[in-house]
DNA sequence: TTTTATATCATACACTGTGTTCGATAAAAA
DNA sequence: TTTTTATCGAACACAGTGTATGATATAAAA
């Protein structure tokens, strides 16, 4: 099923938004137009609506069944889409899927962006954010469960880990800057810790959610603090780790759910 | 591909051994022999030839293109086995690979047993088990890599982390119970500190082995150790956690390993 | 509006892989 | 030897994938 090579973050192939980007079109006689340099062409609201019509089938979908279930008929015929139609468009179902990562990645970047500009004006209502996500994770646990939990593939998780990892090595190797001699190299301190945080979410689901997020907020600090300590070798600020670690799981889940798991509405 | 249940410890379907047990036979005009009380029938030597060619050519195949990209075909071709005697012994791939799993973990738990009873004897060498584990890993990490690492299929890790936990699980109960009010659940904890194991040796076969065994012991030590304080709320003795989590890892490993990936050989 | 471009549709097709069936044969056990 | 049964091989139905093509519908451009 994965055998080919899952490419977590691409250049780019499939850009981020439905309704106003490139298509890569796979067809025979289709052309990619491109008269015009830096002209940004408006898309065909078509293939907006096509797009959209095959993600709000997938995420139905996966929510009924676990991704790993669904074969590209079903998403076919639940979007109303011809065979042909959803081939140019993705490759595969897993593309559809992470496509929709994609989009969501771009969307939290921007408002990452924004978030970063509005704790620079000063005012910022210090929230609890691993606590966020898991009160947020809780209320949607259906969905949660069928891309996260143990019944649905690994891609979506191994993206979560890729993107966290990426997140967070930057400020890992700001901190470990203090040390002269890191007992622990810094990337797998940064592997151990995004691990830790995923395998707690995915323990949470699978076993259907035996605490509240208020315990597992204060179980993802008592087990990640110490650590993090003995590796750093210096007391670690919460406020850091929120931020860069936890906040963007939260972020990046409560958009995916928020929108109504489809990008292109 | 991983839609179906898993069962990682099924109810012995599949009986450990490949010489001398009960064969589940599926075929038609096939009936369980069973005449006789508790009389252990010799099985046909026809029965673990079979079976030791398809576990032969299925570990060989896994070294080769990693599980996920084996057809049922290829093991028929590489073992010189019809299609139907395979259906006859094994339901798909992943129980043929279960199979191997579970009759190791008959072996393991007879060695256990006899270092267990040897201990009790007194003169034990005190072995660093961790680094054991990483040594031996490093040396076969061909076949580690294929069935652990970034390429294969998660149904490996999972049984091995649902084996782990339940070594686990009892020991750590033990010891919980020496805190009246304990700040993480025995679960939790158990799952984080597999996971952490498992997500170590994953990272460092992915990354082509970086570091020496040595290296990856003591970050093990350093990780996992204050963790298990905080949430114990006391000194952990290394003697108990080697013995019972890494130490199974490594044997699990080591007989896999030694006896050629071939069981029944 | 008319014209042009192109996205979609329906159908058909080749292909891979799965799991089953069944009679004939070979090999092991009694 | 006789009986039992595991294996073989070939055929088969089935599900799912990904491609190709001409006709049609619809959007964008003129």
């Amino acid at each position: 099923m994965f055998d080919k090579k899952v490419t977590i973050f691409p250049e780019r192939v499939n850009n981020q938004c439905f309704d106003n980007c490139s298509i890569p079109d796979r067809r025979a006689g289709f052309v990619r137009q491109k008269r015009g340099f830096m002209k940004e062409k408006k898309r065909d609201r078509r293939v907006s609506r096509t797009r959209r019509l095959m993600h709000e089938a997938l995420m139905a979908l996966i929510v009924e069944k676990g991704y790993e279930a669904i074969t590209v008929q079903d998403i076919l015929d639940r979007a109303d889409v011809g065979r042909s139609t959803f081939y140019a468009h993705y490759q595969d179902k897993d593309e559809l899927l992470l496509s929709s990562f994609e989009h969501l990645r771009t969307l939290f970047e921007e408002q990452q962006q924004a978030l970063l500009a509005a704790r620079q004006t000063g005012r910022n209502p210090e929230l609890n954010i691993v606590l966020e996500l898991f009160r947020h994770t809780g209320e949607h646990h259906r969905l949660y469960k069928a891309i996260a939990g143990k019944q649905s593939g690994e891609m979506i998780m191994k993206y979560l880990h890729r993107y966290l990892y990426t997140l967070l090595i930057g400020p890992h190797t700001e901190m470990m800057k203090e040390r002269v001699t890191p007992p622990v190299p810094v990337e797998v301190i940064t592997h151990h810790l995004v691990s830790s945080l995923l395998s707690l979410i995915t323990w949470w689901l699978d076993n259907n959610m035996p605490y509240p997020p208020e315990k597992m907020d204060e179980i993802f600090r008592i087990l990640s603090t110490p650590t993090l300590e003995a590796a750093f070798g210096r007391k670690m600020e919460e406020k850091i780790m929120s931020e860069y670690a936890a906040g963007s799981v939260m972020a990046f889940y409560s958009q995916f759910i928020d929108r109504g798991c489809c990008p292109g509405k």
